[in-house]
DNA sequence: ACGAATTGCGCC
DNA sequence: AGGGCGCAATTCGT
């Protein structure tokens, strides 16, 4: 049973019960049940309630972002739910609902994204359903939900492959459930260990200033390059300055200082080294985002085009490896860290079916096995050669061996090929669940027309063709990265499930839970005596991924999953 | 003066 | 001539 809520008027909730099985009875509107008016006070004791029976509901609602954290805040879990914008969006886009109703209709409110300022912000409110949040705003804007059901419902069934989009939709909305989880039990952080960190690192933390240690490279590089003025915050200063002092530096990149010869070379690269780590991962970023020993990043299902999820701020995915041993499990508990091997590639291989490089990867590292099958010498060509194919280099190291890769494994190297043809078209491609890339802008169509129009001169042609070659790599990464992020949410969500059946009926919080999401890794933070049981848990929900996604065909994920008290002991 | 764009670097 | 991001400091543009 499907149960939908929405806010017809302030301080009421009204849930209407659906019945899944009848929704193409209706044309206009699914049949309901029927429906209650809840007061708001009363909401997380009826969900609860509901949550309870023999049959757990499956919740509609227009944004999980803006319904859960209330739920959970009261100490109260659902397992499943339908998010509705954030399946609008993959419905809307995806080529295997093109020319259903929900597709080809004029923009409405469901399209329109949503404003910052509406979001929600979970720490900045302390009542339950403050009568500002977004629910309120939502539902003024936007026609029923029960239409907009209904419309994804005819929107699945007309489409060319309801089961795919139907465990997409699933895997989407279950993210969402989790992001909200996540953000509420948080990232076990000891900013004592983080402060420790630093102050070796850079030296005590000071009143104003730079610290210590970067106050003394800063007169160390000013002595080298004899400009006493020298801001080293500044690249274009830097680059003069090296410039006047003989250094012929191109740009102040680490990367490309790195190839140069000069006594002030190695102080720089330490100054941008440690410099990065006090203005991204410093003092002000601990005081901002750790708070009772939880660091809880705004987590975004769906923020980036290929369904990979995106934070908004405190840099949640880009936690640096620097500041790892400062993510650590509380007393008599453990973090079980895990991570997908090589999953990129391993999509590749199971979207192709290439057969070739199935047996390359089966039992071992994937990139090992390349090595084994002839293809390539040694393990770091491999590893350059497969994400360059995945990438689109076309230079460089990765260039030179993408002809030994086609050979051995032409199938996969078809499929991404391919890819990149129907993105220099200015075609969309889609994933192995059906999220669809994006069309180019108007600009793009534009500098395609001017180079196709009678008088078009080289330059046109040449931005042209450089435009659809950038969109040919976009959509090149987009098959891949797209449907590995389908796996990973997969794994995931099959991963909450047994999480939630190894504890019956526990808080969130007091009993195995995930607490942290990277792309193709994830951390659970476990009472000491499930750890066991938890790592098998993270290795059979990659297992039933594989089979969700790719059923029979003999692609093996592994998993890694370790044991340990501390982020920075799992590698 | 202030917001937008750029530079650079962290993660996958 | 390498895909996707977020963030901070600096610089650019008006």
């Amino acid at each position: 049973m499907h149960i939908l809520l929405e806010r017809p008027d302030r301080g009421v909730v009204r849930a209407t019960w659906l019945d899944p099985s009848r929704f193409a009875e209706a044309d206009a509107e699914p049949p309901a049940e029927r429906s209650a008016d809840i007061d708001l006070d009363d909401l997380p004791a009826f969900v609860e309630a509901q949550e309870a029976g023999d049959e757990r509901p499956r919740w509609v609602w227009d944004d999980t972002s803006a319904w859960y954290p209330a739920f959970l805040a009261a100490g109260v879990r659902v397992e499943r739910c339908v998010d509705l914008r954030l399946c609008h969006v993959i419905l809307r886009n995806s080529t295997l609902t093109a020319r259903t109703r929900l597709a080809t209709a004029e923009p409405g409110p469901w399209d329109v994204a949503l404003q910052p300022e509406l979001e929600q912000s979970p720490t900045a409110h302390t009542a339950l359903f403050d009568l500002e949040q977004p629910a309120d705003a939502l539902a003024a804007g936007r026609p029923s939900a029960r239409t907009e059901l209904l419309a994804q419902e005819e929107a699945i069934a007309a489409s060319a492959d309801p089961g795919r989009l139907r465990l997409l939709l699933a895997a989407e909305s279950a993210g969402a459930l989790i992001a909200a989880e996540l953000q509420h039990a948080g990232l076990p952080y000891r900013a004592d260990r983080h402060d420790e960190l630093l102050t070796e690192l850079l030296g005590p933390r000071p009143a104003y200033g730079r610290p210590a240690v970067l106050e003394a490279l800063t007169r160390e590089l000013r002595e080298h390059l004899d400009a006493p003025d020298l801001n080293p915050d500044s690249p274009p200063e830097v680059l003069k300055a090296l410039q006047r002092a003989g250094v012929m530096a191109v740009s102040t990149r680490s990367w490309e200082l790195r190839k140069l010869e000069h006594p002030v070379i190695e102080p720089l690269l330490r100054y941008k080294k440690l410099s990065r780590l006090l203005t991204a991962n410093g003092w002000a970023w601990l005081d901002a985002w750790i708070r009772d020993g939880r660091f809880r990043p705004d987590y975004i299902p769906g923020g980036v085009v290929t369904g990979r999820w995106a934070t908004r701020g405190g840099g949640a995915l880009q936690l640096p490896k620097q500041v790892r041993s400062a993510v650590v499990a509380d007393p008599g508990w453990k973090l079980v860290v895990a991570d997908a091997a090589q999953l990129e590639p391993r999509i590749l291989t199971a979207l192709s079916g290439d057969e070739a490089m199935a047996a390359a990867g089966r039992g071992k590292d994937l990139y090992e096995g390349i090595v084994a099958s002839g293809a390539v010498d040694e393990r770091a060509h491999a590893k350059v050669a497969m994400l360059g194919a995945m990438y689109g280099a076309t230079t460089g190291e990765s260039g030179r061996l993408m002809p030994r890769l086609t050979r051995a494994f032409p199938a996969a190297i078809r499929l991404v090929e391919d890819a990149a043809r129907a993105g220099e078209r200015g075609e969309k491609v889609t994933s192995r669940l059906g999220r669809s890339s994006p069309l180019p802008g108007p600009a793009w169509d534009a500098a395609q027309a001017a180079a196709s129009g009678p008088d078009s001169t080289e330059a046109d042609e040449r931005r042209a063709r450089s435009q659809a070659r950038d969109w040919g790599r976009f959509t090149r990464n987009f098959v891949v990265q797209a449907s590995a992020a389908e796996w990973a949410l997969c794994w995931m969500a099959e991963l909450r499930n047994r999480l939630t059946a190894l504890v019956p009926g526990a808080v969130l919080t007091d009993a195995p839970h995930l607490v942290y999401f990277l792309h193709d890794e994830v951390i659970v933070h476990t009472p000491e005596q499930y750890a066991e049981e938890v790592v098998a848990a993270v290795h059979a929900a990659a297992g039933k991924a594989g089979r969700l996604l790719f059923g029979g065909f003999p692609v093996e994920f592994p998993v890694t999953a370790a044991v340990v008290d501390s982020y920075a002991d799992a590698k």
